[in-house]
DNA sequence: TTGAAAGCGGTACCAT
DNA sequence: ATGGTACCGCTTTCAA
């Protein structure tokens, strides 16, 4: 009842065959008598026979399972990505681990090791320098996603909202703001989102400021307090991404600001509850399905032992209520 | 560089040793000389060598990995549901493979089946009867979340929300509401959260309507569409989940209601989102990383071969604006 | 300290 | 149609 491992042999035993017609039988192979195989698949049942998966697999080695890395599946933007590359994952009937780092970069390495060892290639959002991540990793495949420079030997789907933070910009400006602010990520290093900003704002003739935030909707009700606190008279705010965006024009409300009347806001990523909020997040989205999907692809190239092309998924502004 | 697999035996030969001795090396066992194991740890290094997940779990059986089944990872109530088991399952070394089955039922068969010979346990929304599940699972511990009977041998996690749906009932009848619509589910079966509707209306002596609606914000326009329909004069609003509530407020807005005062809503499950929606969503709250962690804990009540309890998880109502 | 041999639980290719 | 045997890649006795 408890504990022992049902085996192949104790189905043959117990059939009274030898154990290979087991495998036969299990495995719809063609040479069998239909008496015999219906008489060991009833053993099978009967003992509660569950081939092992790690067998199996050791002996045909078709068995491919990607981890994916993910920040915070608490983000809905994280979580459509992950929808979209689990269900591409699946048409190729692979397996996705899903690994959660919580945003922490010493968490981010020691998944890395474990999961290292246990799948065939690895995709998702990485903060680890390349070589850090291909010594953890043992150096199977990786594919990064929004990561500007990858190095050789990985797969990374570029984000580009270059083009889509210029038109955010751009509207802006042609609203009449000219004191636009920008709550970035917290990392180390600005973002390219940040830089973009900055740069749409230079070609505009203006310049303007940069405050790191959680990114959480708490990081974002955080960010903007400062920010207005710092510039009373901000009238245009650019986000890293669209949670931060929400916490932002919460508190930009509580603060006395209408929005967008007194102060525009535009998030990035385009996730879905965006629309939902009061008053719904404009944007610049991104394709949520098309970036899982793609990245999943990458993967089935890096596995076939090619070279993977330098996919961008481009960002595109999308006006809803805040600006 | 293309295609071969590099072995422990490659590694071997390489280093001048026997296999043996690479797994020692590998393996950090005391009994090796430190020249030797640096030298078959460089060829090992050299070589890229890594070991096959399959071949070590197969030998040494200690690699657990359960199934995590969601019907729907763009629910947010599912994927706090399921960063919570994530977080859960890594404290205890196992590996989460992440299944969303779209909610389909013939998705969630085909996908059991998958699944069943590719974890260890698993644990999940799922629809199917008890039988049809441990048949095509064949006969891993499952642990049921938010479902009433479980039958012997699986686990479950019941999700109470009799006394907070009786609470919301109370709520609204206490503000003089008294027709009051509710929106379940679409299966086939009526969800135990309309029963407990039901049952609340009936003690204040009311009765009600029970419409179904697809489990997203579409849904939940829908929904409250037809109910207004049919019910123009519906003062009150109880629904399956949050994402349907959050639907529903915005449709009945459109419709020229105002929420709270013509109608109010009560959503189901709590989600972060529900307080970030204006008006803020009232809801029946599920501890969702409480959930979570005691599903897997059952999982390792039942991989121990103990009888899992049945655990109860209890929603409490929580007023915000729409109520 | 190291090497040889025996499995772990299967699959596949032989013969029979 | 069935059984024998080798082998997948690695860990673990057991000798040497």
């Amino acid at each position: 009842m408890a504990g022992k491992r049902v085996t192949i042999r104790d189905v043959a035993i117990s059939a009274g065959v030898s154990y290979q017609t087991v495998s036969r039988a299990l495995n719809d192979k063609p040479e069998i008598d239909a008496t015999t195989k219906e008489r060991v698949l009833d053993a099978a049942r009967e003992l509660g026979f569950r081939p092992s998966r790690f067998a199996r697999a050791l002996v045909r080695q078709d068995t491919t399972s990607v981890g994916l890395v993910i920040p915070d599946l608490l983000n809905p933007f994280f979580t459509e990505v992950a929808s979209a590359a689990l269900e591409a994952a699946r048409k190729r009937g692979w397996h996705v681990v899903v690994y959660d780092t919580a945003g922490d970069g010493e968490q981010e390495l020691g998944t890395l090791e474990v999961i290292g060892s246990q799948v065939d290639a690895i995709v998702g959002y990485l903060n680890a320098p390349a070589d850090v991540v291909a010594r953890y990793t043992g150096g199977i495949p990786v594919v990064y996603i929004g990561r500007e420079s990858a190095g050789a030997s990985f797969g990374s789907i570029r984000v580009d909202g270059e083009a889509g933070i210029h038109a955010a910009v751009a509207h802006l400006v042609a609203g009449g703001r000219c004191r636009i602010g920008m709550l970035d990520h917290e990392h180390a290093a600005p973002s390219a989102r940040s830089r973009w900003y900055l740069d749409a704002l230079r070609s505009h003739g203006l310049s303007g400021w940069v405050l790191g935030a959680g990114q959480s909707v708490e990081g974002g009700e955080i960010g903007v307090a400062a920010l207005l606190d710092a510039h009373p008279d901000l009238d245009g705010l650019l986000t890293y991404n669209d949670v931060i965006a929400i916490g932002a024009v919460r508190r930009a409300r509580m603060l006395g600001r209408r929005v967008p009347q007194d102060c525009a806001v535009i998030g990035f990523d385009g996730v879905q509850i965006g629309s939902l909020v009061e008053p719904p997040l404009s944007t610049v989205r991104i394709d949520t399905r098309q970036l899982g999907a793609l990245a999943v692809e990458q993967v089935a190239t890096l596995l076939a032992g090619a070279t993977p092309e330098v996919t961008t998924i481009t960002g595109t502004l999308v006006l809803r209520g805040t600006a």
